[in-house]
DNA sequence: TGGTATAGTATGAAAAAAGGTACTGTAAAG
DNA sequence: CTTTACAGTACCTTTTTTCATACTATACCA
């Protein structure tokens, strides 16, 4: 992707976390239970079904999240996140923590804003 | 962003990290050492002028980067990280390594598949 | 007088990401 | 006999992001 080396790997990090939906997906996976598709579907009600498969397809891929596909009818298919898709867990709780300080700085400071433009 | 509660905060702290340069643009300036504009564009080569504006625009909107205007001319702009968005350091280190141990689990499942395949 | 350095802006084109809608096959429920 | 649930795929459109190129003003250097 690019040729500086020794910074190019929070890009290759990211790449597993970054995209509209995946930090949402990957925190109801990690919350240990496997789910099926349309499971998901409902814990994410403004994804598309286009982009939903398009991203359990990525995170399959790069071997993060489990498919497993039960041969009936109608079909049943789980997701699930792997033991190495775990080794997420503390990067996604890092960066959760880090927002939410963020947002509440935002809050602060906007909330001081307002009290010195009243004043 | 998104409505859906206690999730989001992940997308938000990406938000400050995301976008094909700013980890890149976030490590240099992460040395400490302040950087003048040209400087930082000899240090990401193949970003554009327009590319590197806008994401530094972004990361002073934030307040992670501060920029000191020099009224000189030529013109003299530094870029240094706030004190506040020296908070990212820990963060964008753990996705370093998790990025490194990624990269490294790929190899050698690589090298795996290679001998498996002439045996 | 022309070239260089600085820190950008303006404009339009291209590429990438995301979204929208329709459609598939099968079985069970009503 | 129609509807619903399931887990998608196909196809097309829109939005967002990135890229490429040209252009600005001023001072210094030769």
């Amino acid at each position: 992707m690019q040729k500086n080396p020794g910074q190019c790997q929070f890009v290759v990090a990211m790449d597993s976390i970054v995209g509209k939906w995946k930090p949402t997906i990957l925190y109801h996976l990690l919350q240990g239970k496997p789910l099926r598709f349309n499971e998901l579907r409902r814990l994410l009600p403004d994804i598309t079904q286009r982009m939903l498969t398009l991203y359990l397809r990525e995170l399959e891929e790069e071997e993060i999240v489990k498919r497993v596909v039960y041969p009936q009818i109608p079909p049943k298919v789980e997701y699930s996140i792997t033991e190495y898709g775990m080794s997420l867990s503390p990067v996604l709780e890092m960066l959760h923590r880090w927002g939410v300080a963020h947002i509440e700085r935002k809050r602060l400071k906007e909330a001081e804003n307002e009290r010195t433009k009243t004043d």
